[in-house]
DNA sequence: AGCATATTTGACTAATTTACCAAGAAGAAT
DNA sequence: ATTCTTCTTGGTAAATTAGTCAAATATGCT
């Protein structure tokens, strides 16, 4: 990583921000498996339809879903599939973190 | 990605919301050079002391930073080297949205 | 048109997070 | 001992965020 600008930093963060809330994971694992309608992301993360349709424009405005909007219904999906990339690292880390407490253990 | 935990979803996202702050990001950057103290760490981020100190101590909490004391100063240090590959995807990700958008304009 | 379904938005509340200030603790220097 | 430096902590005010409910919008159906 070479000099960071402010900007830049802030960027990056925000992107973190989107990503900070379970519920935002949530609806973004179930997407890996495909499109899916508001309905189907509620019923996945069991909390109410308002607040799923909030996350979900957190999400667009972020850039990581897309919508399309057919009928009555608006699809979600990934629109920056980096986000598993990212998500695979950090269980990674926290992995090796348990390993790390269970061997101090023994 | 298998399937989610909501154990694992929720620890995943805190990583995800320390790592989703400018400043921390800043600290972060700056250790990548090597390990610190705490007054560096100020210099570099033209924020207060305390302010540091603290973000430091949530860093710390999150496993993501070492710290050792020696004498007067604490140095900090990278615990968790996998957060840099993780900026790194995130700026790629940004710098494509960035290309597409000025594709758009042309 | 009038009703039903799917989704978004606005107003509000509660909870979380950030930054600041002042005070505390720990070590080094005199 | 006391004073200086480095760092941490507690209290608090301001800002941001998540959630809920009710109302609005948009589309499809009869």
């Amino acid at each position: 990583m070479k000099q960071m600008s402010e900007a830049l930093l802030g960027e990056v963060s925000q992107k973190f921000k989107v990503l900070s809330d379970p519920i935002r994971l949530r609806i973004l694992h179930e997407l890996q498996a495909g499109e899916r309608t508001v309905n189907e992301l509620v019923a996945a993360t069991r909390s109410s339809q308002p607040n799923i349709s909030k996350h979900l424009a957190l999400l667009k405005t972020a850039g990581l879903v897309h919508r399309r909007k057919q009928g009555n219904q608006a699809y979600f999906s990934i629109a920056a599939p980096y986000i598993f990339e990212l998500c695979d690292i950090v269980c990674g880390g926290i992995a090796e973190e348990l390993e790390k407490k269970n061997q101090s253990l023994a």
